[in-house]
DNA sequence: ATGCTTTAGTTAATAGATTTAACTAAGTGG
DNA sequence: CCACTTAGTTAAATCTATTAACTAAAGCAT
């Protein structure tokens, strides 16, 4: 489960240096506002480290200082924040029916966001016309005089844990792509750090890092669009988000939820993608691919059948939520996904489910909040920046 | 997921120093005859940290040296090993069935073991039985002369990630027991750490730790008892066991994998405990829960519903190992618990059903190797034992 | 208004860890 | 016997964080 962030065995005086400054910037971004004070308080270093490392991070743009904050009977701190005004973050999305990309400032607010409904065809093609949405948005006069740290790239399947390989995209027909070398000519002045992540992985990622307010110590992000698939980001300063030896980490649509029951795409019976996702859904439906499902589930307005089928997705997707509540036990989980917008004929009976029993084995302990997202157009290119963003954090 | 070994968020020099002995100490863990020089090239510090790194852990008695490693052409280097000669590990499980002392070597190797075949039945006797047990170990010649670094006992349930406490056993009826805290009257001087853990996280733990040749990148041990459950651990030098908000990490005994099938003690139905596991087994057989269940399998003999179940259980045991596959994708599985005393015609269903879907989604890649112990009597107290070491070993 | 107290933040000296660079040690091979 | 290679040690240098003393800025009591 190597992580992008993941510590180091060993390290030297830099590799410290380095920690503090991250963890220094961890703490701004979680508590905005918190003064120099504040930071020393929480991460155990004393004031004067804390003092030269703002400092720094100050010089560089990265933090600013705002309005005093008052303290009882002593003189006031002065309140700090992520500087919002003088880098840019980049993040896009390959998805099965569509393009998107977006600029994020450090403090993850959206400065720029694109959107195309095509569909992904071959690897080049999808570079030529990603770097064309990216190019456009680089010279938008709103960022062009920022700069850029980085550009992550989300795929929709999974990515080799120690090379930026996208193994595997069913829905896209591609194997073993390297997608960061064949954009890269594309863009070859866009400089910074280049990511590339599972769709999930991402989504999650920046749910967490760019949570409102202090983050759950962890979180499960379930992505329900034409497949299903989870992402899991843990950690305090340095986020971590387990691959797996293969990168299979969470690719939940193909945990087996129904012994012996329909075939899926794998080869293999009774997956989790056979009951909820939107090719099950299509199936179930005869909605056809060309279809547009969220237009075409409307179109059909109350049909018991297609209540039926929605309910039994969601209960599906209320076990797959349960299942992983048992397995992975994140303190947060987020359901987002196109499959969100075909809305609470869908969500309730997953909801109701995972309520219903998800503390069985706890009895009287905490409830796991879950929140969803029902539209989710830009979370995982926007999780995507916001890898950059902590990748970066490292190197400031 | 926080881990009892998670690194921290901020750091001053003593931390860096205490980063660099543990990694120093595990590459000599992970290759027994390493030379100064091997160390330096592995960790990335220089020839002249890790020499003096060295020479403490060698007076503290740590590390001891061996012969000289033969280079080609150059000066040979001087072999270490991990010391196994003056400090000694204790590990405790208790277990539905009964409790296991060991006292182990730094190196993994168990010096003494005990185990008794009782039932534990409240914590305060169960505690004191359990120091009779560990006086009598930790009196025995053989270690009485050694340091002692701690004792790490295993419990058969969730343990919270934070505090030492059993969230819930229902094998043993245990709820929120804080049995250090019950233990440690009877042993007052027992000095060290004390740990307390999951026995499938430790399982787990001492797999990864303790592992022959270098280990796996991460392992899930799976134990299949009288309940059934899995252990991850995951990491290089600092070997993490993501636990969970709640500790329900590797649950997976209460993973969904029959909706609507039985009903389980955890008031859920179609649970994966509700078809592999002792209680389960016992249920479709009609073995009472005072009959051994080896001995009573065993008697039946070449029975038809006997191999039936058995081999139904072996299924679900494959689902279940698949599912982790595709949710927490370990670079290694391990197979263990009483349940493997019942033989091939429970594990081999179990193995062919993940050697034939395994690799489904991914083509042509490696293989999750699996490991079977057939016989786990002491491996949760050994690798409870692991635990304390690595905890020790960052304070060394 | 003044002074006391409290909290925030900076500065210079100190302590401590790793690195650098030069060295010694101990082999092989021509 | 000498050149070469690799292992390991040592002392000085470098860099980081801490310590301790300081300044700064507020509230509050007198």
């Amino acid at each position: 489960m190597v992580s992008t962030f993941a510590p180091q065995a060993a390290g030297d005086l830099n590799f410290l240096k380095k920690l503090n400054r991250s963890s220094i910037l961890g703490t701004v971004r979680r508590y905005p506002g918190a003064t120099r004070a504040d930071i020393a308080a929480h991460t155990q270093l004393t004031k004067a480290t804390v003092g030269g490392v703002v400092q720094a991070l100050l010089e560089r743009g990265w933090l600013r200082e705002g309005e005093l904050q008052p303290r009882g009977g002593g003189r006031p701190g002065r309140a700090l924040y992520l500087d919002d005004a003088h880098h840019v973050l980049l993040g896009a999305d390959i998805g099965v029916r569509g393009l998107r990309v977006v600029a994020c400032t450090l403090g993850g607010e959206v400065l720029l966001q694109r959107y195309v409904t095509e569909a992904p065809t071959t690897p080049e093609e999808t570079a030529t016309r990603l770097a064309e949405m990216l190019r456009v948005l680089r010279d938008d006069p709103v960022i062009v005089d920022r700069h850029c740290l980085g550009l992550g790239v989300t795929v929709p399947g999974p990515v080799a844990p120690e090379q930026p390989i996208l193994r595997l995209a069913p829905n896209l027909g591609w194997i073993d792509v390297a997608f960061l070398e064949v954009l890269r000519p594309h863009l070859p002045d866009l400089d910074g750090a280049w990511l590339l992540d599972n769709e999930a992985n991402a989504a999650a990622f920046g749910e967490f890092y760019f949570h409102d307010g202090i983050p759950p110590e962890s979180i499960v992000y379930i992505s329900a669009g034409s497949g299903i698939g989870s992402g899991l980001v843990t950690g305090d300063n340095y986020p971590l988000v387990p691959r797996g030896i293969q990168g299979l980490v969470g690719e939940i649509g193909h945990t087996i939820v129904q012994p012996g029951g329909l075939y899926c795409h794998c080869g293999n019976r009774g997956c989790a993608e056979t009951l909820v996702s939107g090719w099950a859904i299509r199936a179930a439906l005869g909605i056809a691919d060309t279809e547009d499902l969220e237009a075409a589930i409307a179109a059909r307005g109350d049909d018991p059948d297609v209540n039926a089928v929605l309910r039994r997705a969601g209960e599906a997707l209320g076990t797959l939520m349960l299942n992983l509540h048992h397995t992975l036990n994140p303190a947060m989980l987020v359901l987002g996904g196109s499959l969100m917008h075909l809305g609470e004929r869908l969500i309730a009976p997953a909801l109701a489910y995972f309520e219903a029993h998800q503390n069985d084995l706890l009895r009287g302990t905490q409830r796991v909040p879950v929140k969803v997202i029902h539209d989710s157009t830009f979370t995982a290119a926007r999780g995507a920046a916001a890898q950059v963003m902590a990748k970066a954090a490292l190197e400031a």
